[in-house]
DNA sequence: GTATTACGAGACACTTGCGTTTCGTAATTA
DNA sequence: TAATTACGAAACGCAAGTGTCTCGTAATAC
């Protein structure tokens, strides 16, 4: 893993485009371009590390070590572990495709199983963990991930939830936040308090359950 | 809180009654016997740093300075944090009285106020959090907290629902561990990733679906 | 009283991470 | 080519916590 890193970055650096050095009116400073393949190098080995050992286990000589970089070169970019950590989750939030097709039941399924497909794998199931840690003890952190991860996916539930009630699928009197809430609650319940199994059951009964209690009246009958 | 603890070991020292030496035969060994008094104060310690500083942050040192014993006396009696720290979650983990009125709606919104209680003090939930943030890290803190804390809460919850079950107030065939999860889950969510308020409307609102979603449905009409 | 153990306090050597600095080298501008 | 900046590596002094040990004192059994 470390090695890997190390021959994408040897690798990028030939290539490097330098964006530090580039300054607001378009000239170059003089003096060799920081690495922006050091730069990734260092953001992915902060979040390895979240993963492997916790965010209060994660230091700057264990990033560095890593990513293979001197920790000058941290320290060049970054003043505290906070901001580095906090830069480094917004680097991995990707975006979240929404489903739609035409059943708000079968999209609300499709959501869901798509988040607790990272709960299920061990390796993000632990980064999640960990995120959840370093939120609590950093606001900047929380932003971050608040902002990035968390809005990502909590927007493709409300889409989807927003959308239903549209097409009359959902009560239109439905709290969507709190019925987000319900949605991704268990699986948290589970990943940090019961240990219990987070599967494809768990997806189906929570979808369920939800549609049981956001369903208009009259629907409730297809059930 | 400090000088607090102290009054409170110096006074319990006085009428202190010797447990650790007590031997498998009745008899005691000689020389002094260890103080209960410094026991306490230090898994109360223990608490109060989890709850201030975040379990990461918990240092022995910082436990003795705070509970006013030597580090020795802590290491006669624990050989690592993990165990300490886990005899000091079953130290203050405390029955939780399960309400029983004639209404299974009734007592669950009951219950779910004695939960939701703890989350909204400030000082309950920092301590939450660094439980929640002990758990990923220690299996043995984990399995402390699941056997005391979450196994108290979670089991006012399911003597309600069975109850509910039993009356015909809920259906047959709803899934209690998954209730009792959608009813924990969202202010799990707010507390640890959202930071939305945790108020009696929430109590309120997530009671109101859980009970949607799982009375039978002739009872429907009644809402 | 004597022997024995625990007590709080603090010294101890050791380890780890901090943030800075100093190497020799590499990459870029002018 | 000369000037300048970044690079990885490693050493620096510093601060904090580790677990052990040694004080002088306190509390118990015999």
């Amino acid at each position: 893993m470390k090695s890997k890193l190390k021959v994408a970055r040897r690798a990028g650096r030939r290539s490097a485009r330098p964006l530090a050095t580039a300054t607001a009116t378009g000239h170059m400073s003089p003096g060799r371009p920081r690495s922006d393949a050091a730069h990734s190098a260092i953001l992915e080995a902060s979040i390895a590390l979240i993963r492997d050992v916790g965010f209060d286990a994660v230091t700057m000589e264990g990033i560095a070590a890593r990513a293979g970089v001197g920790k000058a070169t941290i320290y060049r970019r970054w003043t505290s572990r906070e901001l580095l950590v906090a830069e480094a989750i917004r680097h991995i939030t990707q975006l979240m495709p929404v489903p739609d097709t035409a059943s708000t039941t079968l999209d609300l399924h499709t959501v869901m199983r798509g988040t607790l497909g990272m709960y299920k794998d061990p390796a993000s199931a632990a980064l999640l963990s960990g995120l959840v840690a370093a939120m609590a003890r950093s606001d900047v952190i929380a932003e971050a991930v608040r902002s990035g991860f968390v809005a990502t996916r909590r927007g493709a539930m409300r889409t989807v939830l927003e959308r239903g009630m549209a097409r009359g699928d959902l009560r239109a009197e439905l709290d969507v936040d709190l019925a987000i809430d319900m949605l991704s609650g268990p699986p948290l319940v589970r990943l940090l308090v019961t240990g219990a199994p987070i599967d494809e059951r768990l997806a189906t009964s929570v979808v369920d359950m939800v549609l049981r209690a956001s369903v208009v009246e009259s629907e409730k009958v297809r059930r």
